[in-house]
DNA sequence: ACTAACATGTAAAGCGTTACATGATTTA
DNA sequence: TAAATCATGTAACGCTTTACATGTTAGT
């Protein structure tokens, strides 16, 4: 039966658990909070980083499943006692069974900043170039901060993966500010037109 | 009081909300079947396409809102009648309101792919590399898609800013192809250096 | 006549967040 | 010693999807 565990379906459950089982299976025994960290350093450039209180409902859920085993530590006498997890053998067996056969979900993406200058007829010119400036500067400021967390991490053997995917995370950011460069210059090449063609329509009548 | 209508704080519905008032703000009257089919050909390049069940549940609390009227047309005697709605004054309103003034949230990204590869220690190399090509062919095929429409809506005056959206989203699946060929490559390399590390102590060892 | 696709919804289940509650630790 | 921040959770709420139910139209 151990020899069949790669051909055996994937449990049956949602991204997010596997996310946090996977941050698991570098083999640390973390807390929900290290947890939380954790995945804002790394998991949110292109995955979104889960609340807190998903993550601990998370951890829970992934103990009932027998992916992982808890145990409560208290540092000090009198302290406040937390609840550490560490991934157990069938939580590994089950990640790498996902990791290998569960189908690859396409990318989702939502961009409030595109949405509104998909409505921009509703909108001010200015709001819309504000708006395209700060998601621009935002996404500037999110390249640099994976270049930070990438500096951090290299050199580590065992964070050859992580490390790709913040190698990745820089350029798609680049990118990002990028488009967001030229979508700026459209608008403003669009708004000339629109002005130029009311102008001449104002000499014409 | 209606002077000032900018000026109040926009109505706190959720951002479907806005996007499917956004919708009918271009001035059709329209079904929850039609209004899906337009998010799917707009929307859902830079924000997910909500689904049947969704859009119906949003209009009728659009309605509820008096954001929106509704009435149902019969087209034959004998065949199903449907629901067809409409944007009111109030709505159109609220939308420039919500437009103009409420706070744009940062994008959101879920990248399974780049989940998977964060992960790869867990999973054979093919079964990355399968990952990434097959992400790769799918963000080409979207970005053809994203052109493909881009071309019907061309030329309509209305759909100036449909249309700077629509060109924003065939530059960004261009880049998501880029971006995945970079990482296909970077994941080669580290592979193959890893395989001559290997290699090498165990020519010393 | 049968099937597939189109079309319009409802109901239930689950995902995920915000708000809240609590206590420890640091800083002013 | 007061405030701010760190840290660990719980509970309630609301968004979103999946599955289901139902009827119509068009192709074969």
């Amino acid at each position: 039966m151990a020899d069949h565990a790669d051909e055996e379906a994937p449990l049956p459950l949602p991204a997010t658990s596997w996310a946090v089982l996977g941050l698991l299976s570098f083999g640390a025994e973390l807390s929900g909070y290290d947890l939380k960290k954790w995945a804002d350093a790394s998991l949110r450039y292109f995955y979104w980083s889960p609340s807190f209180s998903q993550i601990y409902a998370e951890l829970r859920r992934l103990e009932a499943a027998g992916c992982a085993t808890s145990r409560l530590v208290t540092p000090e006498a009198g302290a406040r006692p937390k609840r550490l997890y560490r991934i157990t053998d069938a939580g590994l067996a089950a990640v790498r069974t996902w990791a290998r056969q569960a189908p690859v979900d396409p990318p989702m993406l939502k961009h409030p900043p595109l949405l509104r200058l998909w409505l921009g007829h509703l909108a001010e010119a200015d709001d819309l170039r504000g708006t395209l400036d700060a998601h621009r500067a935002d996404a500037e400021r999110l390249r640099a901060r994976a270049a930070a967390d990438l500096a951090l991490a290299a050199d580590e053997p065992d964070w050859a993966y992580p490390l790709l995917a913040l190698r990745w995370s820089e350029r798609y950011y680049a990118a990002q500010a990028e488009l967001a460069a030229g979508l700026r210059a459209d608008l403003d090449a669009m708004l000339a037109a629109r002005g130029e063609r009311r102008a001449t329509r104002a000499d014409q009548g």
